[in-house]
RNA sequence: CUGCCCGUAGCUCAACUGGAUAGAGCACCAGCCUUCUAAGCUGGGGGUUACAGGUUCGAUUCCUGUCGGGCAGGCCA
């Protein structure tokens, strides 16, 4: 039982003796002011209203009736009517022991009991390298699985490839037009197909490797292609340029299909098992692993896509019109009904999603987290919608929004665009600031907020930056054990009751609020928390460091000192390591 | 035009989902290395939480409206 539970059962005592029959919750929060004790419970306020009693007097009542306990020093009432409860300084020292003994352990919490949950992230199209924005994502799901997993769910993570679709169609023209053009058969390249020099990459690639294999006579690759439209009225944002332009697309697409007949499937297969080893090692390197890779192609090539409309459909929730299908999404909230079905017999993208969520219940997970980009969240409410017609629980699904992340170097913003190209890789990042400095700035804002990533700061070494800032902390730690030169081990048993410094007590206190610090994070999905919470905690050990000696002559409050910032070390630590940063033994 | 998100110190952001005198870092000013790492510490100034109402013991948090910013609104992904 932890200090906090053992001081809410005595009030709950309190209140049962004083309230027969009445149930009430015990919270406990920590005062922002010291002045306020350690804990402060309003219980007292939330009896008032329904008893119609006076709040301090109540309070009064509860205090009085307050089982004796060895760790309270006083309680005292204050404010409107909280119960303010001051500790023993001997009440703190357990939580040095009870870390010693749980070690990369302390901190779990049973608040999943054991249920299961998925959590899909990055997600993003294997059409080229992942960028800044990806990066982001890719931090978050990444801390957020970690701090689940802590917290006692068991974890899925996933990544949810899309490898059917027009985006790869795309992506495999761009690469045969680049294949082409290094022979020098100059087809004007699209202004809508991908610009990236990773693309000329694979084209050499191929041609290194097959030659001429897949050259075509140029006359015949624009048979029966539409115009392509005048740029600068695409550029401009006509609408009539646009969908020219689109179908300018599609046309040669059909062509590379038609002309390169079943070497079409080489060209497919070829890039987009280019682009995701690539997206895998990248993620690798930035620590961010996966249990599953899950194929959008297989839920169309095991049928599950289609089957799932059919459901729909023998369910009566959709409907024919123009040509196409319609999901009848506005009788379950969403603003518009939406297309499954193309008139041209293709499904939508939206279809595939629902073939993919319905899977996802199917394989049994008690939660079901996505986090998406922020701008999909106008999709949220037809999947949703999907789900319910389905008869499956949409509550289930928790859809997790990431903002943006916009760079600053020197001050200016770095503008990007996938599609032309000019956009900064995750790679460059993690090369220019750090994989440990990406990592924790990323996950420095809670996630549903813009994020300006400032890359001179998170590159500078210097204590402008929070994540030395920590880190050095660590480093500290390690480099006074090293000085010392004792044998670790026997610092689990030593005894803390001489550290009764308010140093040593802010520390101690800090270190027992990490187990609900990581329970917060994983109810409400931010592991941004536990960044703010090591940040505060460095700072302890830092004030501390400078403000007592830790080798003094003293042998037993030395052991005790040692005992207590060791078990710092620990907490640090294991906070790092669930947000993917290193904790470095020297720097 | 409609929907969702956001608006907190000069800047970047917190605030335990309704708690007490709204907190950190940066920047600015003044100090601390003969010492276990100064990538550190101590002190100081800085706010009508965009604005106006409402709900209640109590609002940065919940509701309504206004202003300002972002993102969506395809038989695109």
């Amino acid at each position: 039982m932890t200090l906090k539970e053992h001081l809410a059962n005595l009030l709950e005592q309190a209140v049962a003796d004083i309230l027969p029959g009445q149930q009430a919750v015990i919270e406990l929060e920590r005062p922002k002011s010291a002045e306020h004790g350690d804990f402060a419970c309003n219980i007292a306020m939330r009896l008032a209203k329904p008893l119609k009693k006076n709040p301090r007097e109540l309070a009064q009542a509860i205090v009085r009736a307050l089982p004796v306990s060895n760790i309270i020093e006083k309680a005292e009432i204050a404010g409107a009517g909280f119960i303010n409860l001051k500790l023993k300084p001997a009440a703190w020292t357990g939580i040095v022991q009870a870390i010693h003994e749980q070690g990369t352990r302390f901190g779990r919490g049973n608040l999943g009991k054991g249920q299961s949950v998925q959590v899909e992230f990055v997600s993003a199209n294997p059409t080229g390298p992942l960028h800044v924005g990806h990066g982001r994502g890719a931090a978050y799901g990444a801390s957020l699985a970690n701090v689940l997993e802590t917290a006692g769910y068991t974890v899925t993570r996933e990544y949810y490839v899309n490898d059917a679709g027009r985006q790869m169609d795309i992506l495999a023209l761009s690469t045969w037009l680049r294949y082409l053009e290094l022979q020098g058969i100059l087809v004007p390249f699209p202004s809508n197909a991908y610009q990236g020099d990773y693309v000329r990459d694979m084209a050499r690639a191929i041609l290194q490797e097959h030659g001429d294999r897949y050259m075509h006579d140029p006359s015949r690759i624009l048979d029966g292609v539409p115009a392509r439209p005048d740029d600068e009225l695409v550029e401009g944002g006509d609408p009539l340029a646009k969908a020219q332009n689109e179908a300018h697309l599609d046309g040669l697409i059909a062509a590379a299909k038609k002309l390169l007949g079943i070497d079409y499937a080489y060209f497919h297969g070829f890039v987009l098992n280019e682009q995701l080893s690539d997206c895998k090692e990248d993620l690798l390197e930035f620590g961010v692993t996966f249990n599953e890779w899950f194929s959008e192609k297989s839920l169309f090539d095991t049928g599950k896509v289609a089957a799932v409309v059919k459901k729909l459909e023998a369910t009566g929730h959709l409907y024919e019109q123009d040509g196409a299908r319609w999901f009848k999404a506005t009788a379950f909230g969403d603003e518009k009904d939406r297309v499954v079905q193309r008139a041209n017999g293709e499904f939508t993208y939206f279809a595939s999603d629902i073939a993919y969520h319905a899977n996802k219940f199917e394989r049994g997970f008690d939660r079901i987290i996505d986090v998406w980009g922020a701008d999909h969240h106008g999709y949220i409410p037809r999947v949703k919608a999907a789900l319910t017609a389905l008869g499956l629980d949409a509550e289930k699904l928790v859809v997790s929004l990431v903002q943006f992340a916009v760079l600053y170097r020197g001050g200016q913003k770095v503008q990007m665009s996938t599609r032309s190209g000019s956009f900064v890789t995750l790679r460059e990042l993690r090369s220019e600031v750090g994989n440990d400095a990406a990592r924790f700035y990323y996950v420095l804002r809670k996630s549903d907020q813009h994020l300006d990533f400032d890359l001179d700061l998170a590159k500078s070494q210097s204590n402008d930056n929070p994540v030395y800032y920590i880190q050095y902390a660590h480093a500290r730690v390690c480099s006074v054990l090293a000085e010392w030169g004792g044998d670790l081990s026997i610092l689990p048993r030593v005894d803390l009751g001489l550290l009764t410094s308010p140093y040593e007590l802010d520390l101690m206190k800090r270190l027992m609020a990490y187990p609900e610090i990581l329970e917060t994070a994983a109810k409400e999905l931010s592991p941004h928390q536990i960044a703010y919470y090591l940040k505060d905690m460095a700072g302890d050990l830092h004030t501390y460091y400078n403000a007592e000696k830790f080798l003094v002559e003293d042998e037993a409050l030395k052991l005790a000192r040692l005992s207590l910032i060791t078990a710092t070390r620990q907490v640090l630590s294991n906070g790092l390591l669930m947000l993917g940063v290193s904790a470095p033994e020297k720097m």
